[in-house]
DNA sequence: GACGCCTCTCGAACACTGTGCGAGAGGTTT
DNA sequence: AAACCTCTCGCACAGTGTTCGAGAGGCGTC
């Protein structure tokens, strides 16, 4: 009937066509595990924009068309790249330490583990998350905040408001390291080049100079980390409260009715 | 000296080279922020891989070639497009309406102005936004949390929440158009394709399933934005939280010290 | 052993990309 | 008339993802 089946995604073929091919091991070639795995070790030494068929086959001291056995095409390596990535997120169950604390623990996991691949905050508005660790990854945010009081799509809205937060924050601190990947250049050679576009831009804007002055005083990482922190704790006592008022509701309101 | 000096962005380019060329109007010919419009309305409509010096240029009845004596290379064009973007953001002034009013327009215009462009949540991870547009923002956005008062590096804070909560959540809704775009198909055939691999994913996660199904009850756009508004209330009441403590700690603190 | 089949590799080729170079057209200034 | 500046663009190059079809090697069956 149809000439050749297109898939939008691998989760999609994979569960049309069964996943053969995925957990086949050949005894002397190649294998789709050690294929992600090489992708992702030039994705995170040289940026998403250095990763070809053609490099990574040589990488792998094997033909750039061999990769097309084991995977449709490069979007599928990506996505098979990315949900590797989001396998390396930590998300501990609440019970002893309390939903607040393990909600931070999955926070600052998700957003460590973004800059530690930061072309991965490149994909994240280029496709959407539907492999087993991500899904895997849901499924204990889910209960995290389910066990926490929440309910109905409000386990959903709590969930999506710490996530959000943490990607966007991610997303915009990779950015800077993406551009200076690409370019090429250092550190300093990227501020040098930037300073005069920096002074006459906050030439006419007096209050965003003063906050970068404010901010270049306490410098680099631990001024991030605070950022996140005050952001994060903020959004989590706005969830407490609104798990306190729903607390107060008359109790069972649904089962009566 | 330097044969020709290599820019990261086209900011810092014009910075040190004076902006000679951008407000330059030929008479008969082209014009940089006719250019710009072009390449938006690729964009717009056919998304981030679509556009090519080469198509630009045909929509533009000239040579690719050309365009690059207006845009030094592809991403200057792409820097310049996204801060027309920002552009389109809508940021009222505090006074009237009260700050938290401002800031969810401000954070409901960024996510509308987002979901219009949808390529634009991929360059958000590449690209720092330095253009005039993203700093006239910044510095209004900075304006409207300083006013509402917050003092010093909290400024700073306080508007990087609700604006990474944001930019988050419009990446994360925008991922799945863009996907939808690049693959051609129509919204039935996505669902159709990935009903099978939703239901595989769905069978082991209980906790995932039941959201799932709460979600799909309550459909669409209308969903999409109670998750918004849900997530953009909690984030203000927790500021709000920090704005009073602050309020009823010692008046000038620091001044005695 | 011979045959067919399945798994896997890969070279050649295609259509496309961004961009450097240098020639040249047309206009303005000297 | 000569020199210059602004702008357009064809050609070419190195690189991309991907298709196709040929073929190697192993395994099971007649």
């Amino acid at each position: 009937m149809v000439g050749k089946q297109q898939y939008a995604t691998v989760w999609a073929r994979e569960a049309a066509e069964g996943a053969r091919r995925a957990a086949q091991t050949a005894p002397a070639g190649l294998n789709r595990t050690q294929i992600v795995r090489a992708a992702l070790e030039i994705l995170d030494a040289e940026g998403l924009d250095s990763l070809s068929m053609r490099r990574l086959g040589t990488k792998l001291g094997v033909g750039a068309t061999s990769l097309y056995w084991y995977v449709a095409n490069k979007g599928e390596l990506i996505d098979l790249a990315m949900d590797e990535v989001y396998g390396e997120v930590a998300l501990p169950p609440a019970a002893g330490i309390g939903w607040r604390e393990a909600a931070k623990v999955f926070a600052h996991s998700l957003h460590r583990t973004l800059l530690r691949h930061p072309w991965a905050t490149r994909i994240l508005g280029a496709r959407p998350a539907m492999g087993p660790n991500a899904m895997d990854l849901s499924e204990r945010a889910m209960a995290l905040f389910e066990d926490a009081g929440f309910t109905g799509t409000d386990i959903d809205y709590a969930l999506s408001t710490v996530m959000s937060f943490t990607l966007g924050l991610s997303v915009s601190e990779a950015s800077w390291a993406e551009t200076l990947k690409s370019s090429r250049m250092s550190d300093d050679e990227w501020m040098a080049q930037h300073t005069e576009a920096l002074r006459t831009a906050l030439a006419g804007r007096p209050r965003l100079a003063a906050i970068h002055a404010k901010l270049l005083a306490e410098d680099g990482p631990p001024a991030r980390q605070a950022r996140f922190d005050y952001g994060l704790d903020a959004i989590l006592d706005g969830l407490a409260a609104r798990l306190d008022a729903r607390r107060q509701e008359p109790a069972h309101a649904e089962d009566v009715r």
